[in-house]
DNA sequence: CTGAAAGCGCTTACAG
DNA sequence: CTGAAAGCGCTTACAG
């Protein structure tokens, strides 16, 4: 392909000048450009960012951490933070992890290796994970985290008001009469999607209920486990009359073992939700759930930052955008 | 974070011996490599390969060129190939084009920058695309493309066989008395899904019905663009009675178009898909569509990409992976 | 406006 | 089993 020497000997001239110009980084004459120009034309050449990154110390890499690329939610921040990333130069390495821990801590080493310049995570809120990313921060990289808070870093976080989100759901169910509530969520619930399980901790507290244990279904965060999940639930003597799921996928999931039982939703199971992920509108019925900008957040996140890599000096960003909840056909009145 | 010359400082060794042992190139004793080790530990070393890609001419690194991460088709061949690719080392890094041409040249370019071992790409087939394609080739990079063939060069193939699939899926209409059959597809028509469109023309002609062309709809190829280009067939005195579209997000954005102006489907307008993406059977009614092995595809694109890093010398190959049409419930019986 | 030279952090013959 | 040294392809003071 061709390297800078290349470049330089076809055009007469030094590389530092060849640089100076790709970089607008110094003067150079009209001339000398054009027979620069003409040369990198020549000779296809291609710069080798591996080789800048050695001096400049920058890669123009981001490293997007995230437990799964299938699931729309994860798949719109992605997209979202590429395009956002790619205006100003950056390109996207993404490391998934699949809701391991281990994973986690090897894709960030590897990331590591790569040279990024900064790193999106949105992983579980495990202790593993938090260590590893409590780590990346002292290592002097920047970070931005989407959901999750790392304490005692200079790590910047954007999130909805999940356990708002959460709450608003909850309360929706309870309010119908529902007492009986299964929480479908990650192992363990208390820290993957925690403020999804304060939420339902808390608004079970309101009506004077305990958290009954049978009805925490702590699985993988897909649909396959939301149906199993639910698929065991239906089993049971004595069922739950409304399940709240952490993720959509997991909603489907328990939606599809309701298909399968003869279950009718929301006659005798509600069904929510959380996400809104595009597919949430089209299933039948269609998902009540709790909406999440998902462009946004990934806009924002990227935002705060390539903002971060050029220089911005500033504290750690708690940016909060707004989750609501979409009331749709998959839940009612509690059966009597 | 500290360089090799750290280590070797800490270790009293050279660097060279450090390197050794990092890559199980050479033979170190064992109490030299404790030393090292301990050094490493010490020091929290993390190689940089960004200088080791400088002599070794391997950064590790795959290119992954696609138009839309958001659509689930995409972001599940990611996934797949992202699973596949770290089995050996490899990381993914992802470009989105947007579908746009002078995107993809460009990022091809960037991805070229940062040193990538290989391109897996899935773009449309137009001449850019493809000319840029063959200049990769041409460059010496190793590209396996996924559902668009390029001449004349050492590019590995692999697609299904989506000429089969969709002469499945139009048959399926004609054979119920569907005559006016609209195309849903990007533009051009003749390209962009090009061997759809070839499966369109040819099941029209099995009955005797030429192409008309006011029933051919050139857009984006997503959702948005399905609901409008249906919302605008809907409108018109004569409507088709069916819909056949390149791929399910479109279908779904032509159910939506249906459901929003009241037409039934599928009474009044059968409605077919392609890709089968996950919730092509979460949407009322289910969606008929021809399925196409994702998880496969991507697979089998990245273990292609890898063996031909590590070495493999073989003919360009082509990987027709099967297609099926999936009979559901958006489509039936021509109305009469 | 331009060039010579050092240095970024690795690996790899080569020599011992 | 180990080290000294060159070289990978850039950029960046420094000098002119």
């Amino acid at each position: 392909m061709g390297t800078i020497y290349d470049v330089a000997r076809l055009a007469g001239v030094s590389t530092a000048t060849v640089s100076r110009l790709l970089n607008g980084t110094g003067p150079v004459s009209e001339a000398t450009a054009a027979r620069i120009r003409a040369a990198i034309e020549q000779s296809g050449y291609v710069v080798n960012r591996a080789a800048r990154s050695l001096t400049t110390k920058n890669s123009g890499l981001i490293g997007f951490l995230t437990s799964d690329l299938t699931n729309p939610f994860t798949s719109e921040l992605a997209h979202a933070m590429t395009e956002r990333a790619s205006r100003d130069g950056f390109s996207l390495l993404t490391a998934v992890t699949f809701g391991r821990d281990d994973r986690f801590v090897q894709l960030a080493d590897e990331l590591r290796q790569h040279q990024v310049d900064g790193i999106i995570a949105t992983p579980p809120e495990t202790p593993t994970v938090i260590a590893s990313l409590q780590q990346l921060d002292r290592a002097g990289i920047p970070v931005v985290t989407i959901g999750i808070t790392v304490p005692g870093t200079g790590v910047d976080f954007v999130s909805c008001n999940t356990y708002d989100g959460g709450l608003a759901a909850m309360r929706h169910l309870t309010s119908q009469g529902h007492r009986r509530i299964a929480l479908l969520t990650g192992t363990p619930a208390e820290s993957v999607a925690g403020s999804r399980f304060r939420a339902y901790r808390d608004a079970l507290d309101e009506i004077g209920v305990g958290i009954d244990a049978d009805l925490v279904m702590e699985a993988d965060l897909d649909r396959e486990s939301g149906l199993r999940s639910t698929a065991e639930l239906l089993r049971r003597s004595e069922r739950p009359t409304a399940v709240f799921a952490v993720n959509d996928m997991i909603a489907i999931g328990a939606l599809q073992a309701c298909h399968a039982a003869g279950v009718d939703v929301p006659g005798e199971l509600s069904i929510v939700g959380f996400d809104d992920v595009p597919m949430a509108s089209l299933t039948t019925p269609m998902l009540t759930t709790v909406s999440q900008p998902r462009s946004e957040l990934g806009a924002t996140a990227a935002d705060l930052l390539v903002q971060r890599l050029q220089g911005a000096e500033r504290e750690p960003v708690d940016r909060r955008l707004l989750s609501t909840l979409v009331v749709r056909d998959s839940s009612g009145p509690a059966p009597t």
